[in-house]
DNA sequence: GCTTGTTCAAATGTCAGACATTTATTATTG
DNA sequence: CAATAATAAATGTCTGACATTTGAACAAGC
């Protein structure tokens, strides 16, 4: 195919909306298109001007909003060629942007889901255990904060405070690390962690109720084997708690053993 | 101080040059002065139309040039206000812009590369153990071919060609992870490697010639830990390289035992 | 005197049209 | 048939104008 149907047709309500979109309300709509695979890598991708004429954007708005693409690897564009869309290995996975496009995405791309989710666990385990060294007492006190959310918020019928509180917890581990970079990773990996549990809820759905009261209880271990530093057991408890997470959507047979390359 | 003379006043020749500079080129100028430290953070930027005096540039080359430090979280910008540089805890380390900018960079704010520095070590040695565990032939061919043109160019005069052979080392480690995140979070990685190999080259020019040969000799250990499939020895034999080049830099005494969290 | 509302200046954001440059295709000519 | 020139199509860039937002100065009213 050299043209998608679903970024050519305007079928989209926001295109013909009265209000013109912003200029990263365009970006994010057709970075969600891309990341979810609706165009393929190598497609030449529509024109400058169709694609104003869908969005109903000016020709600047449209470039700055091509040009955010661009920076994250999504696309590549040259003169005189036009505009391609770029292999997922190309994308930059780690620019902020892209976990925002991320960020309640629903139908994501599942070889891009599967990338980020393995290193996901083969890092937080270690940085777990990174926080284990590093922790102070606020850093404990923001931990904690969490873990009494997802507490409180356990019998949620809507389970959405539940998740709030939980990609919390699991920013605090990175952000205790008291290091720039591993707390901006822990950030950038937020949106994929607030999927996840999403997704691990609605599996655990069938689930009875003894299956939150576990997850507590493994989140429980973490933060202690924080404040009682002692890395290795924090690395330990962070494995389990996302074994669990695997297990509940079918990723574990994937990657054996990958978290605990310690020993 | 509320505008920067550095920032303001035409001072490279760059900016008076006939070919007029390209928006990257721009954006990298301007990138590195605040990376520097050369404005402060909160101060406020020059506005458009001075800096499309400055570097002899329309305002569309230059407001797309000041669009990649947005991006980049370097500046931050309001209708109405003016910019202002961000603190340095808000600047997108991972955006690959940055690396790009860094690279080459010389007179790097020391706050920065401590924090990069401090990361790489806390994570390098992790990386090693994964690709000991994931590592297939071609990876460690390429692994090969890095470790024998450090062999080769070890003698060198100008010590140049041995640094890009050294960083192609450290990049195949992280590339043998087989996993997106990983590798690209290496490439990212990159300049603060091939900054920190001239650094450490720099202090090591008194030291006699053995210095160079027992580099070899770390480096060559975590490529046959690798090669023999154990995590263990990859992870300890990385920590023993990283662990030389701190004490090189005198960045040893601040980070201490950060790299083994395992025991 | 203090608050409130208005006006104004300054900065960034946006638009529209024209032109420049690069690239691929097609026609031409030896 | 091959090499080259003309052409069309796409992105890149410039220019000038206008829109929108912000902060401050200032005046009116309690």
């Amino acid at each position: 195919m050299t043209t998608s149907p679903s970024v050519t047709a305007p079928d989209h309500a926001a295109a013909n909306s009265a209000t013109p979109s912003s200029m990263e309300a365009i970006a994010t709509c057709m970075a969600r298109e891309i990341l979810a695979g609706d165009v393929g890598p190598g497609d030449s991708f529509p024109r400058e001007l169709d694609l104003c004429q869908r969005f109903d954007a000016s020709r600047n708005r449209l470039r700055n909003a091509l040009a955010q693409l661009v920076s994250a690897g999504l696309l590549e564009r040259t003169a005189g060629r036009g505009t391609v869309v770029r292999t997922m290995s190309e994308w930059q996975l780690l620019d902020p942007l892209m976990s925002h496009w991320i960020s309640g995405l629903q139908g994501i791309n599942p070889d891009l889901m599967r990338e980020i989710y393995a290193f996901r666990l083969s890092v937080e385990p270690y940085v777990s255990a990174l926080a284990a060294m590093k922790a102070n007492a606020q850093d404990l006190a923001r931990l904690e904060r969490a873990f009494e959310g997802m507490v409180k918020t356990a019998n949620d019928t809507t389970r959405d405070a539940h998740a709030e509180y939980d990609v919390a917890f699991h920013e605090a581990i990175y952000h205790a690390t008291h290091n720039l970079v591993w707390t901006q990773l822990g950030s950038l990996l937020r949106p994929s962690i607030s999927q996840l549990i999403q997704s691990t809820q609605q599996a655990a759905q069938q689930h009875d109720h003894s299956h939150h009261r576990a997850s507590l209880d493994r989140h429980r271990a973490v933060m202690e084997a924080i404040r009682l530093r002692q890395p290795d057991m924090a690395r330990t408890c962070a494995e389990r708690v996302l074994e669990t997470a695997a297990r509940d959507l079918g990723f574990g047979q994937d990657h054996p053993r990958l978290a605990s390359p310690s020993y």
